[in-house]
RNA sequence: CGGGGCGUGGCGCAGCCCGGUUAGCGCACCUGCUUUGGGAGCAGGGGGUCGCAGGUUCGAAUCCUGCCGCCCCGACCA
């Protein structure tokens, strides 16, 4: 079982027990991403090391999230790293946004410090044009695909990206927030607009559908208001999910450019009646951020609780032994077992460490959040069964080996029906009406989550609230139902409910 | 950018006020023996330019000056 090996062996802290989350959430969180070894600090500020643990959970979404694009008929494609920095200012709103937040390659060469102390940067080495770490890369990829439209017959150009993107924030923290962080963009080129809007909304919901169904996590689909919406976009979509905290975070988002790219790169075609037109655009992502959403989602003050869907390792199997002898008893013993779970694709790890007593070895797979736990010694051995622990529950069961394959793969299912089932109570037990502002603040104030309150949809009443509160608009959902309110600040007539929480 | 905190073996810390043996503790690591159904015990062992640069002093982890870095909490953002 090598692939879990260095899962394993190269965690260089392990104190017992975590903070707890209802003492300090943030504390809980920080120390979970550490000891279940997903990542650390690195020793550039904002920036972290993603360690082979949480690059696996990453790997198994980035698979998952792949495939269901190659199903919508997109292709990957690789843009450069560096923009020159006169592209971004192409498109008004869109600098606007990014402008703050930009790291800029100025030199291209260094050389021996004249003290002989290091390396210096050669003032000599000056770029002519600067060149931008791209933020996001809608302007290097409209800039292609000026070059690469001229028909209504190149169209629709569906591309997704892998990549690493770098944002200078102020604030970061593990996966939630890094200066630099790795995700995917899609970026389309429609000939019409109802089509753009079509490709925004599908791809919406097949994040909503990856959230819910891989990650357990239940989202609310919906629409940004103006004030929160991507720099650039004529829309942004997105998928808000409630953490354990009570606050909101921002999962994913797509977004309908219009032809607000087109325009700023000039990417014309010409439609079936000859005539020429900008194209209509769209962009999507979702970034190591997923990380941070699945770790607050389901966690608890064991560790890490993992989703079978995306666990590196589903089940892990504890040896108990007395002696050499009967490790090796147990090991043969085994053998038929894992290749059977091997067979119906289940992720299996035996953890044959003779250097680890069992109890050890149970809280240190409870930490890394693995969801299915068999222990093994010689009474199960005679009586042809093994010890069943389920990591969402902690509850324990001993099941016959005849028939355990079924019996776990049922077992995998059931983990993830039930992480979702649990995350969606809680998000309901913990979304709520409000009727005026004194209702909206007790509430803010006691409990948190997500708020649904009438709103009259003015950017000032949005920025006071938040001014105010802390609490912003997380979006406009899609299913809101229609129904005649006044703004819990303004009075003014409201046709719907929009969702407030304080957000990551 | 404001406020707070911290830099001492891999990790977490003590020591610093009040300068003075060989810089200490817990975890981790290595060796051996006994252990193994919920975070093992004993014995032995290795590992440190005390963030960096100056200064004061017979003597600096400790006092002074300057610098650097990181973390946490706020204002902005996925």
């Amino acid at each position: 079982m090598p692939f879990a090996k260095a899962y394993i062996c190269k965690r260089n802290t392990m104190s017992k027990g975590l903070p707890k989350r209802s003492e300090d959430y943030a504390a809980w969180y920080q120390e979970l991403v550490k000891q279940a070894d997903l990542a650390e600090h690195a020793p550039v500020k904002g920036c972290m090391i993603i360690k082979p643990y949480g690059f696996g959970i990453w790997e198994k979404m980035q698979r998952t999230l792949d495939d269901m694009f190659k199903e919508t008929g997109h292709v990957n494609a690789y843009f450069p790293l560096f923009i020159p920095k006169s592209y971004l200012s192409k498109e008004a709103a869109h600098v606007e946004g990014f402008a703050k937040e930009c790291a800029v390659v100025t030199h291209y060469r260094l050389k021996n410090s004249p003290d002989g102390k290091g390396v210096i940067v050669d003032p000599e080495a000056r770029l002519e044009e600067e060149l931008i770490v791209r933020p996001t890369s809608e302007t290097i990829i409209w800039s292609a695909y000026r070059n690469w439209i001229q028909s209504y017959r190149d169209l629709p150009l569906l591309i997704n990206q892998w990549a690493n993107v770098v944002r200078w924030e102020m604030r970061t923290r593990l996966f939630l927030r890094t200066a630099e962080f790795l995700w995917q963009e899609g970026h389309t080129a429609h000939a019409t607009k109802e089509e753009a809007i079509e490709e925004t909304r599908r791809m919406l919901d097949v994040y909503a559908r990856f959230a819910e169904e891989y990650m357990a996590m239940p989202v609310i689909k919906g629409v940004k208001s103006e004030n929160e919406r991507f720099a650039g976009a004529v829309d942004t979509y997105c998928i808000e999910a409630l953490m354990q905290d009570g606050k909101a975070l921002q999962a994913g988002t797509s977004h309908f450019l219009g032809q607000n790219f087109a325009k700023a790169f000039d990417v014309k075609f010409a439609n079936k009646e000859g005539e020429l037109d900008y194209v209509w655009g769209t962009s999507w992502g979702v970034s190591t951020r997923l990380m941070g959403a699945l770790i607050m989602t389901h966690s608890d003050d064991k560790g890490l609780v993992l989703p079978p869907r995306l666990a590196p390792i589903q089940v892990v199997i504890v040896p108990i032994y007395h002696g050499d002898d009967e490790l090796e008893a147990i090991q043969t013993y085994v053998q038929g077992i894992i290749e059977k779970l091997k067979r119906v694709g289940i992720k299996v790890h035996f953890d044959a460490r003779d250097t680890h007593r069992p109890g050890f070895k149970f809280a240190e797979w409870e930490l890394k959040g693995v969801p299915v736990r068999l222990a093994i010694g010689k009474r199960d051995m005679e009586n042809n069964q093994v010890e069943v622990a389920r990591r969402d529950t902690g509850e324990k069961h001993t099941a016959p080996v005849d028939g355990l394959t079924e019996h776990i793969l049922d077992l995998l299912d059931d983990v993830q029906q039930s992480l979702f089932k649990r995350a969606l109570a809680f998000r309901e037990a913990n979304t709520r009406k409000a009727d005026s502002y004194e209702e909206f603040k007790e509430i803010l104030e006691k409990h948190g989550g997500f708020i649904l309150a009438h709103w009259d949809g003015t950017t000032e009443t949005e920025l006071r609230i938040k001014e105010e509160t802390k609490a912003t608009i997380r979006c406009i959902p899609l299913d809101a139902e229609e129904e005649e309110g006044k703004c819990i600040v303004t009075g003014k007539p409201s046709k719907r409910r929009v969702l407030f929480a304080k957000a990551y």
